[in-house]
RNA sequence: UGAGGUGUAGCGCAGUUUGGUAGCGCGCUUGGUUCGGGACCAAGAGGCCACGAGUUCAAAUCUCGUCACCUCAACCA
């Protein structure tokens, strides 16, 4: 376990806001999280990191179901033929999917892809599925790996293969289709925020960055450390768009026969990614309580001496009674040592026992997020630890949210607009809803839309570009940023 | 694909200018002393110097070629 480098670690770390994608790949190789994989742009998730992803798809599986879905497996290979059948969704993704040609030396007489996502699949099964009014709505969720082969790839954040959650659901009227995009886009946003702790921005898209293939696409956007913007999970409307390819139809009440409505969403493997890079600081990981694969660590001093380590141990035992996941590290190691290496890893808070504390039957407790040291008594040691995780937990939020308020700017010119997201900022501005001023703002920023609102409340009256009046919702209040 | 850079021990690097047969830090192993913020002593293990072909008595080092990776640009539900 204990084989990295860690005072070369802390170096590179130090200056966290200079050089912030630096600073995010060694924490996330450091701490053990992820590994390469021997094809490019794959990754190894390692034990510790895995837990973080056991931690999130409980959470939020429990809501999915919870909001009247189920979950299934569809196959990962695709025939390229039914990628085909959608316009806008082959020309999204053709250029990015892995496609398998032969079986040993034997050419298919159809290519297949493997799933970049799973409209099509999904969808050619529910023209087999669906028949009647009766049968609607069907809410289905996948928990499965996908592969993009994206050019540039980062851990977490961009691989060639990643682990996610897809919703895919079935609707009889445009107006079902649409409540289910947006109570997804809610259930996403509640589990953002109070199990990741990390405040999200949600919204619609652009025309130019919605999902290929959806009619509309909503997503959350959360705030990174260094001011860049994540998309940390979308919804998308798909109207009649699959529905139509894959001849999927039902007969309605009124005995007419039509193509139903779609959604899907999903999550993926980038959440752990959000969650380094939104809490993260000088020291590692800052993890919150809800998803850390341990929430307490237990280190004993001097434990060769009579009776610490059995009173760890007994400590343990408390915790884990009060539902909290506490371990005791008893390597051999300095406590120094420990309490570097737990800090690095982002465990929310650390419990010291040794000979002292357990003459006057204490133990001291240090929270990661505020590094906040103080004696607690053993006796009610289980409620003090679920309520002190449950004040990390919160405060890892509000610190989170005082963050991003703070960093978020009105901009009425490009030229403002630059120099606020240069130094760190999302941008709120007026934009006129046009393709050409949306591009200029990339072209001469390197910011990009990442969403209209729903609070349209004006902030201006001019399209930040063109200066065109804006006025009887012609156009929009955006939020722009650069972008992982 | 455009421009630049790097390949030497598990990780991070020095050595290349001026050719002489492999080093440092961390990590790892063993034994001992330690333990409340990255302990110490001693003894060890570990390398086809990216690959290939030249030049030379001799190549990590010089020449030519190949491959891989990284950064920026471009691309990116």
């Amino acid at each position: 376990m204990a084989d990295k480098n860690n005072q070369q670690f802390v170096k590179e770390i130090a200056d966290i806001k200079s050089d912030f994608p630096q600073w995010y790949t060694d924490v996330v190789l450091k701490t053990q999280l992820v590994d390469y994989g021997p094809v490019k742009g794959t990754m190894v998730i390692r034990p510790y990191g895995y837990g973080i992803w056991e931690n999130i798809q409980r959470e939020l599986d429990n809501r999915i179901k919870a909001t009247g879905h189920e979950n299934a497996y569809f196959p990962m290979l695709i025939p390229y033929s039914f990628l085909m059948k959608e316009a806008e969704h082959v020309e999204g993704f053709a250029p990015e999917v892995a496609l398998v040609t032969h079986i040993g030396n034997e050419e298919l007489p159809e290519k297949l892809v493997v799933r970049p996502t799973s409209e099509t699949i999904i969808g050619n099964m529910y023209s087999k599925w669906i028949q009647s009014w009766r049968d609607l709505p069907v809410m289905i969720n996948q928990w499965a790996n996908v592969v993009r082969w994206e050019k540039t790839t980062r851990p977490f954040l961009r691989t060639s293969e990643f682990l996610w959650q897809e919703g895919h659901t079935v609707h009889a009227t445009e107006e079902e289709a649409q409540a289910e995009t947006l109570k997804m886009l809610d259930v996403y946003q509640e589990f953002a925020e109070n199990v990741l702790a990390i405040p999200v921005i949600v919204g619609k898209k652009s025309e130019k960055e919605k999902f290929a293939g959806a009619k509309s696409t909503y997503t959350m956007e959360a705030m990174m450390l260094d001011g860049k913007s994540l998309q940390s999970g979308t919804t998308h409307n798909l109207g009649q768009n699959f529905s139509r390819a894959f001849e999927i139809q039902f007969l309605d009440k009124d005995g007419v026969l039509k193509h139903p409505y779609q959604t899907s969403w999903g999550v993926s493997t980038r959440l752990i990614g959000a969650l380094i890079m939104a809490h993260g600081d000088e020291r590692g990981l800052v993890l919150p309580p809800m998803v850390a694969p341990k929430q307490i660590i237990i280190i004993p001093i001097a434990a060769f001496k009579g009776g610490v380590l059995e009173k760890a141990q007994e400590l343990r035992q408390l915790l884990l009674a009060s539902g909290v996941r506490a371990e005791i590290d008893n390597r051999d190691q300095s406590p120094g040592w420990k309490f570097n290496e737990w800090e690095m890893k982002g465990v929310p808070a650390r419990i010291e026992i040794g000979p002292r504390d357990i003459e006057s039957d204490s133990c001291i407790l240090v929270r990661r997020d505020t590094h906040e040291k103080k004696v607690i008594s053993l006796n009610n040691i289980g409620a003090t630890i679920v309520a002190e995780l449950k004040d990390i937990q919160a405060n890892m939020l509000e610190k989170s949210r005082k963050f991003r308020d703070s960093h978020i700017v009105i901009c009425e010119t490009v030229d403002e607009l630059k120099q606020a997201v240069d130094s760190g900022n999302f941008v709120k501005a007026m934009w006129c809803g046009s393709r050409e001023c949306e591009a200029k703002i990339k072209e001469q920023t390197s910011a990009t839309t990442r969403c209209m609102p729903f609070d349209q409340t004006p902030v201006g009256t001019k399209c930040i570009v063109c200066g065109k009046e804006i006025k009887n919702c012609e156009g929009y209040v955006a939020y722009f940023a650069k972008a992982y």
